[in-house]
DNA sequence: TGTACTGTAACCATTACTATTACATTTAAT
DNA sequence: ATTAAATGTAATAGTAATGGTTACAGTACA
């Protein structure tokens, strides 16, 4: 899987423990070390989608919201990463009846595999990956 | 996700319709419309697992020994692509506390998201997936 | 002994992912 | 008004992951 989800997941977790103002796409770049841009074309697809607002202009940046209780990983993995877990499928061969069929078997099961796995990860919000996270930096 | 996994699926596919006979990995390769050469890298790993048995030389290939009404897309997930929905972090920058544990906290949810995909995975055998390509096969 | 196979390493090609540059646009402050 | 600080986004370049190909050693059967 590429690595929008860990960013968005990153920058919402950020956002989060900001709520009061806005943070830049610089800032949250040093935090995640990657690239601006990449940034604010992660956020921009939350914005999108509402989670977030955004600002240009001197003083812009990003500010959360939604809830940071009510952001589950699945809206971030929707938004990010839909058909992430589908298994390539090499091109087939119509001559064959398993070669004919088997892309559209798998498109289907590791469809209904992704709702599951959609399940799963709506019992994490953003506030508890916030927690998670100051969790294991008190343990060390 | 690599076509490994499609790859290793079609392949048991087709051998559990030919179980009297050892079957090539040119055969199996025009079916799955890749090089022989990576038919031989996945099938060798589904030997190491046991699945099935390889036989060098004149007449030899590959045949299905485990009962494809007992191997499911679950072992086959594991050995093909164990990890494989863990989201990319990038580099961790220690001076963050959200940077320097994202990458541990998601690895964690997401280890058990693949044990809930393992699971989800577990319903379906080889001998469903053939039935399932048959299934549409007729269909058309 | 020759032929038909697998096993595997090495290399090349292609695709996917990420970083970078460039610049238009917006906004606030002076 | 002008400037500076920001986002938005397209285009390009670099890098990493994936897949294809070649080559050849090893094995088994006729």
């Amino acid at each position: 899987m590429t690595s929008d989800f860990t960013l968005a997941v990153h920058s919402l977790t950020l956002l989060s423990l900001l709520p009061d103002r806005m943070s830049t796409s610089d800032a949250i770049a040093e935090s995640a070390c990657v690239h601006p841009v990449r940034i604010r074309r992660v956020l921009s697809l939350l914005r999108n989608n509402g989670l977030i607002q955004t600002k240009e202009g001197t003083g812009g940046g990003f500010i959360f919201t939604a809830d940071p209780k009510e952001v589950t990983l699945r809206a971030i993995f929707k938004i990010t990463s839909e058909g992430a877990i589908q298994p390539k499928c090499p091109n087939q061969n119509d001559q064959c009846v398993v070669g004919s069929n088997m892309k559209n078997v798998l498109f289907s099961i590791f469809s209904d595999a992704e709702n599951h796995l959609g399940q799963f990860l709506h019992q994490y919000t953003i506030e508890d990956v916030a927690s998670l996270v100051h969790m294991r930096h008190e343990a060390l």
